[in-house]
RNA sequence: GUGGCCAUAGCUCAGUUGGUUAGAGCGUCGGAUUGUGGUUCCGAAGGUCGGGGGUUCGAGACCCCUUGGUCACCCCA
């Protein structure tokens, strides 16, 4: 008999786990409806050449690859075989992969079904992803993604209407977050008024990681990089001006991209703001950066405050995501929700509703043969009327099914016995107090609707 | 992909410099109680010590490999 088990980094969710997991679900999902957002779906597989080279070479390698039916062997390069150059072999062993995240698939499907969509098209879609990462804290090989996106539209109303979703839904959630806000224009212009245009990637990554690693971590990494010290010298001062947006919009001046960038950051988040009502701080941050290479605009990044854990939600603007499949000039910005990240903060500051695991109202327990029949018939009754009932399916031993009820959390336990069918009336036993008593069908009825 | 720590009953963990038949608590099952759970008492079952190889008279313990977990890095949600 072999041992059961799963692949590393996916994970059994128990009842309670999964009231939970779809409590966050729900409430994203209902947060998009209400801003206009459509569901679609996209399948778990794509072919493997929709996915390859969209999330730079790192990207590539956590992609999953799914073998090839068949005799794949004879058809496989023999040479990259006999080399065993693994990387040169897939293509011709592996013909699709598993969905890495839901916006490359999203591009694909725009341009698939442009027929049949309206721009701007916003659509959201909420589907498992799977990634070959190391599994750690807060990280999966497969999990669930929340996203929103819309194509067709270069307006900054929408950049508002995301960072209202994400203020809407996580003051729902009861988790009070940052939300972080900084555009790829501005760092374009960091990087032309520090004279390293070229350097631009490598000062990204670099200043990305300055609450991590500090200033001097920052000029250390850029320097490996080969970037100039006056250059460093440069990119660290207009950090050093921090959340003040003026200040940096002041030294910004002779960038043009870096101006554009600092008047779509003010625009976005005075749209967001336009009523005053957002009950979350969204703050200016030079640093951010995020990694995909695909944004071209605002950046968005979330992270839970009080608690140690990387950022559970993200998004950005795309001026050309569907260029790789040959249609250009399709301008999006999306965002999405960690949900996995999102479950583990809410358990960590204890946010979850205590409803969500006490949904087990009433269970018939019954004596003997005949009672069980009677109690099948109150349970569809009481079922048709629309509580929510549950019957011990035999006439067990009084013992056992009593302990069945109180394991599996039931309020109360109906019994019906000899004496019950005598009287036509039901005992029923309030398991948390203990107390217990006789009533008729409509006493009970009554009781079980009013819970 | 790189590195650190860990793996003993269903769960949480003991297990002495390597030495008889590997233990505890909780849980499970049975009984005390043939119509009453949650409390109490009594009893029982449950282990290829993650897997493979090695050192040794002897390995749960030491060494190597491997799988999985965990944490950090890379990257990312």
């Amino acid at each position: 008999m072999m041992k059961p088990s799963i692949p590393k980094g996916t994970r059994d969710f128990l009842p309670e786990q999964s009231l939970k997991r779809a409590y966050i679900f729900d409430t994203i999902k209902a947060t998009f409806i209400k801003y206009g957002f459509q569901p679609i779906e996209t399948p778990a597989m794509e072919n493997l050449q929709v996915l390859t080279g969209k999330y730079g070479e790192e990207g590539d390698k956590l992609l999953f690859k799914v073998l090839n039916n068949g005799d794949f062997l004879s058809k496989a390069d023999s040479s990259a075989l006999e080399s065993k150059d693994s990387i040169a072999l897939i293509p011709s062993i592996s013909k699709r992969g598993l969905r890495y995240d839901l916006t490359v698939p999203f591009a694909r499907f725009v341009v698939m079904n442009r027929n049949d969509i309206q721009l701007p098209f916003k659509r959201y879609q909420i589907q498992p992803v799977w990634r070959a990462d190391r599994p750690q804290k807060g990280r999966y090989q497969e999990f669930y993604q929340c996203d929103a996106d819309v194509v067709g539209s270069e307006s900054l109303l929408y950049e508002a209407e995301l960072v209202q979703i994400y203020d809407e839904v996580f003051s729902a959630l009861g988790i009070e977050v940052t939300i972080s806000i900084n555009n790829r224009k501005v760092l374009s212009g960091i990087a032309e008024v520090a004279g390293i245009q070229d350097k631009f990637m490598d000062m990204t990554i670099a200043i990305d990681k300055l609450d991590k690693i500090g200033i001097e971590g920052v000029r250390n990494e850029m320097a490996a990089k080969g970037i100039e010290k006056e250059a460093i010298d440069t990119v660290v001062s207009i950090l050093d001006a921090g959340d003040d947006i003026d200040k940096i919009s002041e030294i910004l001046t002779s960038s043009e991209t870096g101006m554009k960038g600092v008047d779509e950051i003010k625009h976005a988040v005075n749209f967001a703001n336009i009523t005053n009502e957002l009950t979350t701080k969204v703050q200016f941050d030079p640093t951010l950066a995020r990694g995909l290479d695909y944004y071209t605009g605002c950046i968005l990044e979330v992270k839970a405050n009080h608690v140690q854990m990387g950022s559970i939600g993200g998004g950005g603007r795309y001026d050309d995501l569907t260029g790789a499949f040959g249609m250009d000039g399709i301008p999006g910005v999306g965002i999405s929700f960690g949900a996995e990240r999102i479950y583990d903060v809410m358990e960590e500051l204890g946010l979850f509703p205590k409803e969500l695991s006490q949904n087990k109202l009433a269970i018939f327990l019954s004596n003997d043969i005949e009672s069980l029949s009677t109690a099948f018939e109150w349970c569809t009754k009481l079922r048709r009327s629309g509580v929510h009932v549950d019957i011990y399916p035999e006439a067990a031993k009084m013992k056992k099914q009593f302990k069945y009820a109180n394991d599996c959390g039931f309020t109360f336990a109906l019994i019906i016995g000899e004496s019950e069918r005598k009287s036509g009336q039901v005992s029923v036993k309030n398991m948390t107090s203990g107390d217990q008593s006789q009533m008729s069908y409509d006493e009970l009825l009554q009781l079980l609707t009013a819970c």
